[in-house]
DNA sequence: CGGCATCCGTGACGATACTG
DNA sequence: CAGTATCGTCACGGATGCCG
């Protein structure tokens, strides 16, 4: 987002970055994707960034046109942030991130976790174990709930439980990982208990016999 | 890069962020796309990069094991850069900003060029006009040549025209603009004269009959 | 208490000069 | 050609203060 240090080179990349390359700036666009945001929630979901930092960056975003700022109304007035379309059509930008970075999860002692973190890289293979199919999932690891809305929104995820989701997933954080890098098919996990799918929608069924018996190899 | 200044996030995208976030690291790997790479060739094709930040970068890179480093034998003794394996999984990452920023490439007085920076949004469009047929096309701007490499590779792309291209594109950058913004399709282009395709090969013939005579709508 | 603005210390960055 | 050295500037992180 740096006007004053542009990169200045004709390039659709350099351009994307120009706007959405500052730090913190692509993390902030995390979170919104779950849905509009107070401000004080978002400097609790973005553990470690400055409050000035995260004030100039929303202002950036406002000024970019990718979020706007709206003043929720008399019975709980509150100040909430909120991706446009052009903001919102940064998904796959985060979603190719998030698929390159999942791999290289390794667990520091000094890492914060927020359960709907999962969700980005999640997206993939359950939308794929959903063979294109739309809904709602909740998501229950120890560390929270969230849930994925396949093929609707926006947005396509969001923190706690969804209204009415289709199916219930509970699962650990390491079986999510798992699930996460490939190592695991959703059909495995459920077959194996792992993965424990509550429902009586067509989609919770559909997850229930996943296609994909065997987990799909990296290679 | 930020050893330092790392998120501490457990988070697909931050963890990706942490390694490639700073500032020009993912330029960086879009000049190493093209193949390897000299110091001197880098520092060019990159304006306004700074001699000790472009080394550092590079450092970084080869710590992570995203880019190794080559001493050329005798002939021509030099110093290469390229990118491992782990590294060019970094190209739909690089894809899905440049899709983000195609619709947002205004020419600005102050903008620097070169002919391979059209190549990333190039790629999918072209890729789908070409069936998911391999090969290599010259693509040749009024600002220079490059080519693609279409199923094949890597690298993806590369500076120059390719050894033994199938097909050679002629179009003006405008064209090309428009192409990438999907305003207007390969077939459209071909049709009406401001895209020149030569060569006899399968490619070029299917490239001259592509599909989407209409040009693809956004919405 | 939510939503910032201000101040300050540190480190990253940009420009230039210089060297093996 | 391939960097290293130096230096001024600015962005960032942390703390604190202010105001509705």
């Amino acid at each position: 987002m740096p006007r004053r240090r542009s990169y200045d080179h004709y390039c659709a990349t350099a351009r994307t970055l120009d706007v959405v390359g500052d730090r913190w700036t692509l993390l902030i666009v995390r979170e919104l994707l779950a849905g509009p945001r107070r401000y004080t929630d978002l400097h609790a979901d973005l553990p470690g960034i400055s409050t000035d930092v995260l004030a100039a960056r929303l202002k950036d975003l406002e000024r970019e046109e990718l979020a706007s700022r709206h003043r929720l109304p008399p019975p709980a007035p509150a100040v909430v942030y909120e991706l446009t379309p052009q903001g919102q059509q940064l998904l796959p930008v985060l979603t190719a991130l998030a698929e390159w970075g999942g791999p290289a999860l390794v667990r520091k002692p000094t890492d914060a976790v927020r359960a709907h973190w999962y969700a980005l890289p999640l997206l993939k293979p359950l939308t794929e174990a959903a063979g294109g199919y739309s809904g709602v999932i909740d998501v229950a690891l120890d560390e929270g709930t969230f849930h994925l809305r396949l093929g609707g929104g926006p947005p396509p995820y969001g923190d706690g439980p969804g209204e009415q989701a289709d199916v219930r997933m509970a699962l650990t954080a390491v079986t999510c990982t798992a699930l996460i890098e490939g190592k695991l098919s959703v059909a495995e996990g459920v077959k194996t208990g792992l993965v424990q799918v509550s429902g009586e929608t067509n989609l919770a069924n559909l997850l229930r016999r996943a296609p994909g018996g065997s987990p799909s190899r990296s290679e």
